[in-house]
DNA sequence: TCTGGGGTCCTAGGACCC
DNA sequence: TCTGGGGTCCTAGGACCC
């Protein structure tokens, strides 16, 4: 029998952190954004405590502070190192795990056994990972994977699962159905859930009972592969060759912005030369480049400004130099027809057109030398990789990043740091 | 004062072709 | 008044995900 479980982190960077301050277990803990800029994790206490996800840190400071609530800058060093050993102990489990994000993964299980193994095999994973790892995670397992990603919030939300809730019958898909709230499904977002709601559409079991015809008439495919694998129909495939198909860099910066033409130019070349790097660690090419930058979207009474470009190189390319000069190009274009230089509060870069390095298709009129070039490359990311990324840089990057993100409450790298390894002690 | 970052897929409409 | 029919490719924007 074709069996999925998805492996879930709960509140996985709340839960990061604990690992390393284990006295805030059963305590409020709150992670923010990049800058400290908003809540992205709540602990389950935080979210009691009526705190959202994306509320602004400067709005529910005051209530941070009342309810005690330990606050962390977000420390995606930190994050990913856990994640590989979460991810790596879950392979141990599968012949095929589907990494989906930072905190969850898809494991095969088809053909391992019956029901009660099944369950019991769950129930293993998770204890195992939480003893390992120290991060807590829930699992769901059904005939598909939307139906497995049910299964996960129930194993999250009750106890009496012991980590793991199987969902492979009808009589257990259909209560399941009946007891879940259709905006929960995965792949009904905002738009349709409110759509739903005027048809009087609230459970998923509301959902799934619709005839096909009408989910295909109202949304498009995607929302009938959503309704198919409610129906125990499995037909999302997920392709993770660990390829991305476009790279984004982007932030914001702290403050006010910047208004600061060599400023925002030096922003904007270290984005793209950061989407050169990620490039070429999957070892691919780009021929679209898109910067852009923004003004703030919450000014009151002020309307936003956005400037942005794309263009397309006629070859592939994953040199810094060239990615840069592409996305300052345009950015210095984009500013010369500005009447004035407003505040910035936002920008990046975008690479698309994504293919393999090793298949690049020739340019008949190239003018540039790219042998000389990928082993200047290749020269400079090694240096990057043993002494820290962008000790060798374009200098367009300028020599230091002065619009460096604010995180005044960042724990340390304890998993990728020597200095930062804790030390026990024995009495 | 202060509001994240990084992805995927689908669709509609325009440009272009014969 | 009346203006073909059929196709492909590309792009921007929307919706969704974590």
């Amino acid at each position: 029998m074709q069996l999925f479980a998805v492996a879930d982190c709960n509140n996985f960077y709340c839960s990061c952190e604990r690992v390393f301050h284990p006295e805030l277990v059963g305590k409020p803990v709150v992670v923010l954004s990049n800058n400290d800029g908003c809540v992205i994790a709540r602990s389950e206490e935080a979210k009691k405590l009526g705190l959202k996800m994306g509320d602004p840190f400067f709005q529910v400071r005051e209530l941070l502070e009342r309810e005690r609530v330990a606050v962390f800058s977000s420390n995606y060093t930190l994050y990913g190192s856990m994640s590989g050993r979460v991810m790596s102990l879950l392979s141990q489990y599968t012949p095929s795990l589907d990494v989906y994000s930072i905190d969850e993964a898809f494991l095969d299980l088809s053909d391992m056994g019956d029901s009660s193994y099944i369950k019991k095999y769950g129930e293993t994973i998770a204890s195992r990972v939480h003893k390992a790892t120290g991060i807590p995670i829930s699992i769901g397992i059904a005939p598909t994977k939307t139906l497995a990603k049910m299964g996960s919030k129930f194993a999250k939300k009750y106890k009496g699962y012991h980590g793991c809730c199987l969902i492979d019958n009808y009589e257990r898909r259909q209560k399941a159905l009946r007891l879940f709230p259709v905006e929960d499904v995965w792949g009904i977002g905002r738009r349709i859930a409110k759509q739903l709601a005027c048809e009087g559409i609230t459970t998923a079991a509301d959902f799934a009972r619709q005839k096909e015809s009408w989910v295909r008439s109202r949304f498009s495919v995607t929302a009938v592969r959503t309704w198919k694998e409610l129906n125990g129909e499995s037909c999302i495939v997920l392709s993770d060759t660990g390829e991305k198909k476009s790279i984004c860099t982007s932030r914001s910066f702290s403050g006010q912005g910047i208004n600061d033409v060599g400023m925002l130019e030096e922003a904007v070349a270290n984005f793209a030369a950061r989407c050169a790097a990620k490039l070429r660690r999957q070892r691919s090419c780009c021929q679209g480049i898109t910067m852009f930058a923004h003004t703030s979207l919450f000014r009151e009474g002020v309307p936003p400004r956005f400037i942005q470009q794309s263009v397309q190189l006629s070859v592939p390319t994953q040199d810094t130099s060239e990615i840069i000069t592409a996305a300052v190009g345009m950015l210095r274009e984009n500013l010369k027809a500005m009447p004035e230089m407003p505040l910035f509060k936002k920008a990046g870069v975008i690479i698309w057109n994504i293919t393999s390095a090793r298949v690049v298709q020739q340019d008949l009129f190239d003018t540039v030398d790219r042998t000389k070039q990928k082993a200047l490359l290749e020269a400079i990311d090694e240096i990057n990789r043993h002494n820290g990324h962008d000790t060798v840089r374009i200098a367009t990057q300028g020599t230091d990043i002065r619009f460096g993100l604010q995180h005044e409450y960042l724990s340390r790298q304890y998993t990728t740091n020597i200095e930062d390894v804790l030390v026990a002690k024995i009495k």
